[in-house]
DNA sequence: TAATTGTTGTGTAATAATAACACAAAGGAG
DNA sequence: CTCCTTTGTGTTATTATTACACAACAATTA
């Protein structure tokens, strides 16, 4: 039995700009940045407690995932502080804009954060990088309207190789199927088609597994 | 701010028999069987107690994994419990004797568990199959000394396809080495010779990457 | 309006991995 | 010595992966 208090965090993961990206908030005054985060209440699960955090920005809940724990004695000097770490993976145009301080990071280039901030981020966007490997919730960051070379830009990241453009296609054009559209914003080439996953889960892994 | 308790649980998995098992404990005149736990003290890190759970049963920590953390309000009707698990991979020659009743239990046959330890086990279950696929766990639990009918049923086990042994055997070879011993326990009938998996990391994946 | 630049879209052939398949060899039990 | 059970082995067909080059499209510039 002991007195403690639990801290809920939440990693806010997005596109933008072809890039991963996570949501991180600035105090007013403050020189560190900080993840969204909550203390547990006495009558609430941290799942519940972790959706409320999504409410307050108005995010749906379908990708909250938990990542890990972090119980560091001295974690915090004051009293003693558990954290749970959540991730959620948001589509590209979710954001809406809020009374204080936020902006989008570039997953490889996090700033300095406060207390061991960091440290969580780091963990999550491991959890990430295995979670967008499931094609289900790459849907969530792609709902519609996404082009094939996005796409592979977020595989060759996670993957942190480079993918021939052929190839790619090959592997993806029978999971999607063309809007008929094309991307509206100038790219400074050819604009790309526009796509969307086809309806039917896809049960066939993008890894191949021996039988 | 909250008054808690804060369980660590340990689902320790081996395998016996050729089988998955997981090792659980039985009170004293209880019905139901149990995981084993303890609880979090205020000057330690959940790490640092799960570790003496492992330390309790003389086990290596070498493959602690935490899986996750439960919350429900009401999981204790008598003060607000919070419950970590976490998985530890052991070999099969590593169980001594206790002095209170265990046994253990093919995952796929676990018995009527106290409180919501068999949701926990649930879990764990399905982060053990995760954390199988990756060579350096099964290394753990195969240390030296095994057959290669062995290896393979807990592939299909994990899995949950039947595979072809020679096809299997191909894809096996070139990680093991024999160790020029044969099986000596009766298997009724051709004895498997012995392998262990050499020494060099073996990074190449069994699923295969878009490249 | 023609040329330039940057990005997207497309097919084929070589190689590698996977899947499907049957019979002989080793030991234990009777 | 025969029967039973399990292990060990090779080849071929199929499928997946890799490597590779040029034309099409839109915006920008000359």
């Amino acid at each position: 039995m002991i007195e403690c208090q639990i801290e809920v965090f939440l990693n806010i993961f997005t596109m933008d700009e072809n890039k991963l990206k996570i949501l991180l908030l600035k105090k007013e005054g403050s020189s560190t940045w900080r993840l969204p985060s909550r203390l547990l209440k006495i009558d609430e699960s941290l799942e519940a407690s972790a959706t409320k955090i999504c409410n307050k920005f108005k995010l749906k809940v379908d990708s909250l995932k938990e990542c890990h724990t972090f119980s560091a004695v001295n974690r915090n000097k004051e009293r003693r502080t558990i954290a749970v770490s959540y991730m959620l993976i948001i589509n590209k145009y979710s954001l809406k804009n809020y009374d204080f301080e936020y902006e989008l990071f570039d997953i490889n280039s996090i700033p300095k954060m406060a207390f061991d901030h960091g440290s969580i981020i780091a963990n999550a966007v491991d959890c990430l990088k295995r979670e967008l490997l499931n094609l289900n919730n790459l849907k969530i960051i792609f709902p519609a309207d996404f082009t094939l070379p996005e796409l592979q830009k977020i595989y060759e990241e996670v993957l942190n190789i480079d993918i021939d453009r052929r190839n790619f296609r090959k592997k993806f054009l029978p999971l999607v199927v063309e809007t008929g559209d094309k991307n509206e914003l100038p790219t400074g080439g050819r604009p790309a088609k526009l796509y969307r996953f086809i309806d039917k889960n896809i049960e066939r892994n993008l890894f191949n597994v021996i039988k």
